[in-house]
DNA sequence: TCTTGACTGAGAGTTACTCTCAGGATTTAT
DNA sequence: ATAAATCCTGAGAGTAACTCTCAGTCAAGA
């Protein structure tokens, strides 16, 4: 059994994040010590993982919420949450490659800049060169 | 020259968070028309082009910002934004492998879940089984 | 003329943290 | 033994980045 310090310090989320995880109801089954600290099983830190790994491909907690109550609900719901999370891995597939996107822009843009260093002061792109391009400033 | 609809259809941004940025100062250079209207040039289109990266990374509003103004202030700063664009790159390669990382980890949990709709009704990892394991519920 | 699309500023609402406060219990150091 | 450090609690304020609504203006096109 881990103390809330310890699961935070394992799947690496803040201890006030988990809190918060668990006062929106995010961990039901979570048991508490004789002084009401609560006490995390194994069951309940694969809870705080996967939950972690929905927030970090984007899924609302309000969405997080649903899926675990379905998971609460037993075997029935096994198919409605193969469902959601068939759609989540997906989801998550599409802004993996966006964010890989933009992440190949900024390194192009990295590339000009070790240009310019390389041959001392040189123009480059998205550094604004032209003061006659400006008309209005606030 | 573009209107706001136009650049953010073009770089897939809602009007009003295009606004939201220009009013940040992330878009110093816009020019208007006789009427007020926006016009981004080709070279603003980039502006815009390159804040969503960043953003898209996770780089504050602030941060990017001052980006922005060191870029205004012109070849002067050429080193200063190569060092603030090689850190974000990196961190951004870091994100991005976390992300991998988290869907990876969903990618298998479906695995788990397909195995069971194939299988019938079957014990599913993530999915608590055992309500002997339940000491309190709110 | 009337709809469409642009603009303005102010401001409310939302999500997901993130932090501070006040207080209580337990462990560790002197 | 007492004091400090470290854990915990709940309540609630603050923040970032949208996101949207309202109210009102202006101008071009069918």
């Amino acid at each position: 059994m881990y103390t809330i310090q310890k699961v935070a310090e394992i799947v690496q989320l803040s201890p006030h994040t988990v809190r918060f995880y668990a006062k929106k109801g995010l961990f039901p089954r979570i048991t508490r010590d004789q002084h009401n600290v609560r006490l995390f099983s194994n069951k309940d830190l694969e809870y705080v993982e996967i939950v972690k790994a929905l927030r970090t491909t984007g899924m609302s907690l309000r969405d997080i919420k649903k899926y675990i109550d379905l998971c609460e609900q037993g075997e029935a719901t096994v198919e409605q949450r193969y469902q959601i999370m068939k759609a989540e891995v997906d989801k998550s597939a599409a802004k993996l490659a966006e964010s890989h996107r933009q992440h190949e822009l900024l390194a192009e843009k990295l590339k000009y800049y070790q240009q310019a260093r390389l041959k001392g002061e040189k123009q480059i792109m998205w550094a604004p060169q032209h003061r006659w391009t400006v008309f209005n400033e606030d």
